[in-house]
DNA sequence: GCAAAAATAAACCATTCGGTCTATTTTACA
DNA sequence: TGTAAAATAGACCGAATGGTTTATTTTTGC
């Protein structure tokens, strides 16, 4: 990694969760420049344009948030486990800043900026996946009821973590996201055999 | 209703869906200007800033949506059909510009506008209330089976709902939300007696 | 360690921002 | 209908916006 791309390593970390708390366009140059400590040549001399920084931003973000949670799946060593490790790993992924970026860019993109979109997109099909892949196997080693649907339940699940993420950042408590994922955990508990 | 406020609420009127789709950040006084074709002087001599305008503008939603559905359950006869309507009304609102107003001021307003927090914040309990009270009432006309915790529903409902309609914007279609619904459905009909 | 290349600071740009002010028009009421 | 009050248009404001350019500094490879 040479200079050139460290800095642009380094500008999109430190970015990263300003754009994710204030928004795309909530967020100024001169925000940036204040994170990075770099004068404004120093940013457009490794972007093009702000849009190009949220982009990036965009994509650490999720990467990082995959990551964490494909760590925590991969720490189980079966449906239960690992289905239960990714929950576990939503709930207390409060320490990302400003909340999920699924959520804050979508939000923004879906009237505005099609390009995010698509990224977004993306991001949204890969988590569902996750969660799909955890069922699918479950039911392939036969720990799962072969009844249930992996889709519906997938598609189902991650609904309703980004909605209990909404009201745990608008409510200010822990108490609706406790709710829901111990209701998501008791449905998966009847599918066990 | 005297000149003054017939202006103020033309204004509201006009900009609402602007501020619904583009953000509170992102929509810029021209926008207003341009959307009601007043001129500054005009805007600025019915409200204080855009702050007021975005404010009111989220409670002209909110309030626009909330006599629909509750329009919608009204129609209903019994806790069964009051539920069926519900559904059917968070279904057939696309026709809000810019969806879900609890989602997009909610989003922006959660780490940078604590007082847009705190409208948001009865908002979600407003409706979280609206399925709470059809489920109480089904179970206390015995409709119901008084095993189901009204308040878990209604949180994890009203979670689901508004996952799907991030989903629905984001992917642009509405197969994720009909398999929400369908669940949700699924679920409630498990508990009628 | 030096020269070429890359990266950065900072002055600069036009434009737009939210907001104010005053002159004029419109409304409302007697 | 005349007049006082309310409402609006539009010029104006300074600050901030995203973005460009140029001169300087820092890296890099020999």
């Amino acid at each position: 990694m040479n200079k050139a791309e460290r800095t642009r390593r380094f500008i999109i970390e430190k970015s990263a969760s300003i754009i994710n708390r204030k928004g795309m366009a909530g967020t100024s140059l001169s925000d940036i420049m204040e994170a990075t400590k770099l004068a404004k040549g120093g940013i457009y001399g490794n972007f093009e344009n702000k849009e190009e920084i949220c982009m990036e931003a965009f994509l650490y973000l999720t990467e990082t948030l995959a990551r964490r949670l494909d760590g925590a799946v991969n720490l189980g060593r079966n449906a239960k486990e690992k289905f239960h490790n990714l929950l576990e790993a939503y709930k207390g992924n409060k320490d990302v800043e400003g909340g999920c970026p699924i959520l804050n860019f979508g939000v923004e993109a879906d009237d505005t900026h099609p390009n995010m979109k698509v990224y977004v997109k993306k991001a949204i099909n890969s988590s569902q996946k996750r969660i799909l892949n955890i069922i699918s196997d479950g039911i392939a080693n036969e720990e799962i009821s072969s009844t249930v649907n992996p889709k519906n339940f997938s598609v189902k699940v991650f609904a309703m973590i980004e909605g209990a993420i909404l009201c745990r950042r608008v409510v200010e408590n822990d108490e609706q996201m406790r709710i829901v994922m111990d209701s998501i955990w008791e449905e998966f508990e009847s599918f066990l055999k």
